[in-house]
RNA sequence: GGCGGUGUAGCUCAGGGGUUAGAGCGAGCGGCUCAUAACCGCUAGGUCAAGGGUUCAAAUCCCUUCGCCGCCA
């Protein structure tokens, strides 16, 4: 038994969770659960990324604290905990107490070694991302690269990090450790990136009221990295009264220490965090497990595609853990994937309902009718499913240990198709036909049918935890501290109480389920299938026009009035949903494409003559301007 | 632009110098009838992106070209 210490980055609460964070949460729960039923002293950590200027923004924004946003997207993960189940010892909020003491322990420590001082620098600098930006790598307006924003030159004083005395360390690092990023592609990229010269790194910022502040030195807050990658330390109560955990699983930890994490934030846990620990003196985690995103087809919405996506509907409508079963089985880890609806219904329909479930059917009506509704009283010890369910598992755990849930499934499968395969070549039920129905024959074919349905459920528990207990139940396997011992043959109670077979997974009805989607998913796909002419797009009047003073509309948190100008002296009144994304401030003075002839609507109270054009990007707006400034009312076409 | 990756059956992908190039899904045909129209078997004839080279032998190594993806604070 050794300690097996696993974290999620904590995500940041100005986003409400996707699938993007309920992948990241179900690998590393299934990971976890793995590791449990391996006897491991599993300690699964993740949280929350509190702080920052971006938080305090949208906060004031919509009127309330950084504390109060932060507590509402809480919520809604401690729900998605209890939606998907998900097993995680302990949730960690950077605005926690002993999040703040482990902050000042590891900086104390970096500062005692000499790798802090200040200085001053200016620079561009984007709120979103919270970064600062070279000239070369605006955009043309001096925008974020990232997000499109305009960014704002900032000139202060901060604490730097002396990074750049690291780099040989980091390189060496690297070296001798080829498992310590993963895949080895980003371990390529890492260090591509760390060769290519590191340096010193700010690690505050001057004025931000919400954050951590930092130790001795006045007026300067914590930068949002240093603060949020220390919460794998904190959590353990690093820097506090006890830090019993942070013994145990990391300082002295007999086991890995593994960090999960998406592939955009492979920098700051493979350079910055490393680096931060090697300053501290303190021992660094044994892997960086990176995986990649889900893509979603840009392919049109429609019918006949069947790419619309709805994991929320998922979720409601088939529990949460086919939706789990589905993330791990179709991304091979550390590429990306896309996902639809109909890939989720095609691997429901054709992995559980035909597979998984019909096999438990099948094997539990012939053993009901064979052995009076009772587990076959014969069990069987010689038989070819001995060999292929001993090979399926032990392909089973080298796949966990690499992480290739999707190779782990198909072993399992393949077991689940050998199954088939050996009750086919015996046909039992011609035996039961025949009357034979106390027969010792019929007895061991059912018993090993059901023997490796039992092994290949055991398997599934890190999986689909509640479906896989419900089946072993069913099979009178008593789910509960179930272990990779219970991986070997010869498991299943014999002439045990077996109930009449409930579907676990009832086949879905791939065209209607994709039909009522697009139904569902409404009028703004409606454009997107329609193929419209070159005359019925100049219908619409696209033209620039100058913001001349925005405001917001009061009782509204969406809605902004412009007034624009379109020629000289025309202006126009504009309500545009944009009050999320743009403050009033910076939207006077610049140029936007509006829809000049749209019929004129009263919104919140307010008439809007005409609309103004954003690309939107998950919800959020991003206004579209010419790229460079043009006359007013240049016509768009 | 530099570096890295990748391009294999309709789809998702394995394979990685050596007999007839594989799996799953989908499609077609047959079988079975215990089972959630499930299951089992057979069939898919794919220039292994293109061109050139090395070799007795290349999808597998090398070069060039094209496409796509990632990284380059």
């Amino acid at each position: 038994m050794s300690t097996f210490y696993l974290t999620t980055p904590i995500y940041y609460v100005n986003d409400l969770p996707h699938i993007g964070h309920i992948y990241t949460s179900t690998v590393a729960d299934a990971l976890a659960r793995y590791r449990r039923m391996r006897g491991d002293r599993v300690r699964f950590l993740t949280g929350t990324d509190e702080h920052g200027q971006k938080i305090l923004r949208a906060a004031e924004e919509q009127g309330t604290t950084p504390r109060a946003l932060a507590d509402r997207v809480v919520g809604r993960y401690h729900e998605l905990k209890a939606e998907l189940g998900f097993s995680y010892d302990d949730f960690i909020r950077t605005s926690e107490a002993r999040h703040r003491l482990g902050v000042e322990a590891i900086i104390e420590r970096i500062q005692a070694n000499g790798d802090l001082y200040v200085d001053r620098h200016g620079g561009w600098y984007c709120t979103s991302c919270e970064t600062f930006y070279t000239e070369k790598e605006l955009l043309p307006g001096n925008r974020c690269p990232d997000h499109g924003r305009e960014v704002e030159w900032t000139e202060e004083e901060n604490v730097f990090f002396r990074l750049s005395k690291y780099q040989q360390p980091l390189l060496d690092l690297l070296d001798e450790n080829p498992e310590w990023v993963r895949p080895a592609t980003r371990r390529n990229e890492v260090r591509a990136f760390i060769e290519s010269g590191l340096r010193d790194l700010s690690v505050s910022r001057a004025g931000l009221p919400w954050g951590i502040p930092f130790p001795g030195h006045e007026g300067q807050t914590v930068y949002v990295w240093l603060d949020a990658l220390t919460n794998y330390l904190s959590a353990l109560g690093f820097g506090s009264d006890d830090d019993s955990l942070y013994q145990e699983l990391w300082a002295a930890a007999d086991g890995p220490k593994v960090h999960l994490i998406g592939k955009d934030i492979l920098r700051h846990h493979c350079v910055f965090w490393p680096a931060f620990l090697l300053s501290a003196g303190l021992p660094l985690p044994s892997t960086v497990w990176v995986h990649g995103w889900w893509m979603r087809d840009d392919r049109k919405v429609s019918k006949s595609v069947g790419n619309v996506v709805r994991p929320d509907e998922l979720i409601r409508e088939f529990g949460p853990d086919p939706f789990r079963y589905f993330l791990l089985r179709e991304m091979h880890f550390g590429q990306d994937a896309s996902y639809s609806d109909e890939a989720f219904v095609d691997r429901f329909n054709a992995d559980l309902a035909n597979d998984l479930g019909n096999t438990y059917s099948r094997l539990a009506t012939l053993s009901r009718k064979a052995f009076e509704g009772r587990t076959p009283p014969t069990p069987c010890d010689s038989n070819p499913l001995i060999e292929a369910s001993n090979h399926a598992v032990s392909r089973y755990h080298e796949a966990m240990e690499e992480l290739s849930f999707d190779r782990a499934l198909m072993a399992l499968w393949a077991l689940l198709s050998e199954t088939n395969q050996y009750l086919v070549s015996r046909e039992p039920w011609k035996l039961i036909r025949k009357g034979e129905r106390a027969d010792e024959s019929v007895s061991r074919i059912l018993w090993n049918g059901l023997e490796a349905l039992r092994i290949v459920t055991t398997a599934l528990l890190p999986f689909m935890p509640e479906v896989a207990a419900r089946l072993l139940r069913a099979i009178a396997v008593d789910p509960d501290g179930a272990t990779v011992a219970d991986l070997s043959w010869g498991g299943l109670p014999t002439d045990a109480d077996l109930p009449k077979p409930e579907p676990l997974f009832p086949r879905i009805d791939k065209e209607a389920w994709l039909a009522a989607a697009v139904a569902e998913d409404g009028d703004d796909d409606q454009e997107k299938t329609d193929m419209i002419s070159i005359e019925q797009f100049f219908e619409t009047q696209l033209r620039v026009a100058t913001v001349e003073a925005a405001e917001p509309i009061p009782k509204s948190s969406k809605l902004l009035q412009l007034r624009v100008t379109l020629a000289e002296g025309e202006t126009r009144a504009v309500v545009a949903g944009i009050a999320k994304a743009y403050s009033p401030e910076e939207l006077v003075g610049r140029q936007v494409v509006i829809v000049a002839n749209l019929q004129p609507a009263k919104l919140m109270g307010v008439e809007s003559q005409g609309m103004v054009l954003a690309a939107s990007v998950d919800g959020r707006p991003v206004l579209l301007r010419p790229d460079e400034v043009v006359p007013q009312g240049t016509e768009v076409r």
